[in-house]
DNA sequence: TCACATTTAATTGTTCGCAATTGAATGTGC
DNA sequence: GCACATTCAATTGCGAACAATTAAATGTGA
């Protein structure tokens, strides 16, 4: 009864999904961290590096679209891969406003090292890829209910 | 054909679960920041009164193991959270490497205000409660099988 | 008892993440 | 053409998040 009582307790934080999805970033985090020092990327760095493999010489703003962050945090990620030769960073010349982001060769090149990396974290999962998917459909359809919301 | 590998791709943005987690993550943050700001509270502090509105009188190590977090980012927390008066911090007598977390009595008082939270959530969700405790229990349960290879 | 390992918080340094502001470039309405 | 608003990136300041280290307290084995 009590038991059953708690386990209906909105605020109880084992009953709270934003729990369990804060909680489980935190976790492919430290999945992730060996397989991307090996890299030399952090996980929002590889996820920069996602959008620039699919497609190169894009503006800082469409980056941030994709990834929903802000220039506050890409501006200084950036620079840190472009120190690290990842990518240029240059002025567009249509539109002076727009920073342009490129890879570089190593950039290119860092794509083949990182294939591996996605097979790694399905295994650390434990589940099959449509379960996988399935989840993954659940939990966009989720985030995008979300950011309709606080509008985007 | 072309759209249909593509939707396979294990390099694609879209295609990672990792990403729908992390991007949920902070379209939570999104939805929870204007009702935690009404309460004085950052998410992470909210989470630490969410544990200790169900038990009080907690050593910090405890507290981490919940919410799988470490003393290098509790500590500075906690003392902010003693800084804004809602709990107190006190060596355990027993064992003098402890740290125990009790709320004052505003901490307390805290809960009540805190109390329509959840349900907003619920609202922002744009969901049912029985979708989303599914969609939950799957999350934690994938997020306890990581947390297992990375022994914890 | 005494050397040694373990546990617990705290500290330091780096990187996110975001709100708020700034400044330059561009777009617009008259 | 010119005042005005908008867009875009950069900056500043604050609060996580974590790795690595430190220091004190406690536990353990000989």
């Amino acid at each position: 009864m009590a038991r059953k009582l708690s386990a209906l307790d909105p605020q109880r934080l084992d009953n709270q999904i934003c729990f369990a999805v804060y909680s489980a970033t935190h976790a492919f985090n430290r999945v992730y961290k060996p397989l991307l020092d090996r890299l030399g990327l952090t996980y929002p760095q590889y996820l920069v590096m996602l959008v620039l493999w699919e497609r190169d010489d894009v503006p800082v703003k469409e980056i941030g679209e994709k990834l929903f962050l802000d220039s506050g945090t890409l501006t200084p990620l950036l620079k840190r891969l472009e120190a690290a030769h990842l990518v240029k960073r240059t002025r567009s010349h249509e539109d002076e406003r727009q920073v342009l982001i490129a890879l570089t060769p190593q950039g290119h090149a860092l794509k083949e090292k990182a294939r591996s990396v996605p097979q790694s974290i399905l295994a650390a999962s434990d589940c099959s890829v449509s379960e996988l998917v399935a989840m993954k459909d659940e939990i966009v359809a989720l985030r995008d209910r979300l950011n309709a919301v606080t509008g985007e």
